[in-house]
DNA sequence: TACAGCTTGTACCGAATGGTACAACTGCAT
DNA sequence: ATGCAGTTGTACCATTCGGTACAAGCTGTA
């Protein structure tokens, strides 16, 4: 007894879930028609590849939050200060809102990392130019910019899997705070 | 044709080649026969319990090699600095000689998290609490020492993942000798 | 040489995997 | 009401999964 309800972009956030819960090797086809409520038919009617397909439309569906809401900002601001702030809050929010999972690093790993290899340097490039353009606005050397850049990116993935780790939400904007705090010192 | 040649210790390492390279959920029994060069018979005479058997085996092992070769150090020294160094030395070989995985890290995702939730959180609490109590010792306050102990293995892992999105070893590099030289910085 | 106890390859098991096919149902326009 | 394109549940496929059983081989001791 088929029922239509399903918007495609809908059923991406469902798979998004299901990926973050459990990462994506261990979501089987199963699994991620119970937890995301999709049959398979709708599954392979909107994602006629497979799993493959329905990885890289959640991967797709990050990378424009992140380029909307990050990236973006990041690229446009004349204040710095303002900016940095106003990504470590977005940031903050989204991951604490999303397990504190970031679905690119989690493909960094795994069966799939050749597969979305391009996508994932991608995002990561994007993320640490757009933060080093906006430092070296802020009076910041092209080096300098680019090192503390990385740095942030890098201590915010870290704190991720630390704060998976412990099991203790409160140590992610813990880093968080430390992030934005370091890099507004560097503004002078 | 069996043949007599393998200790459990080998097998152990050559299992956590295999679990870093493809992760542990897309590691099969059978791509783990085929890319260690050991039989069935020989994984399940040594691991009974079978892939979990294999993954805490190697966890163990990995623990193991941290414990005295940086957590230890970390506690006995009288020399901060030269111990903050000596860390960073022995952490950026041991992951640049591990293809920028660190299996801890990986277990935070995926289907055996809650199995090895207590083994992956006593890894990253007695790294952060032994890099605190030297940085107290070096004459940080309490809380500072802890978070400046937190910060720097976040960017340490946060490092690995960009490291490998990039694909450019060089990128793990840098963040250390920065990780180093903030921890120094700190230490007055 | 013969024995005993570890190792080890191979064949096999039931269950689950990702994927396909397709009929049955839906909503919408006419 | 009817037709049709867009959805969806179900049954099914070959393959692979993790795991077991066990006979055959090895090594050290005597």
């Amino acid at each position: 007894m088929p029922r239509t309800l399903l918007e495609r972009s809908d059923a991406v956030r469902a798979l998004a879930g299901v990926f973050r819960r459990r990462g994506f090797e261990s979501s089987s086809l199963s699994v991620i028609q119970q937890e995301a409520g999709i049959g398979r038919g709708s599954l392979y009617h909107f994602f006629p590849d497979g799993k493959t397909d329905m990885a890289r439309a959640v991967l797709d569906q990050v990378s424009d939050w992140f380029e909307d809401a990050v990236f973006a900002p990041l690229r446009s601001a004349t204040d710095a200060a303002e900016a940095v702030s106003a990504m470590t809050r977005a940031v903050a929010d989204y991951f604490v809102s999303r397990e504190n999972v970031c679905l690119f690093a989690a493909m960094t790993l795994g069966e799939e990392k050749e597969t979305f290899a391009g996508e994932v340097k991608a995002y990561f490039v994007d993320w640490v130019d757009a933060l080093a353009a906006l430092l070296q606005r802020g009076g910041l050397t092209p080096g300098d910019a680019h090192e503390n850049a990385l740095d942030a990116v890098a201590m915010i993935q870290g704190g991720l899997i630390i704060t998976r780790a412990y099991g203790d939400e409160s140590t992610f904007l813990g880093v968080m705070e430390r992030v934005e705090r370091r890099l507004l010192a560097q503004l002078c």
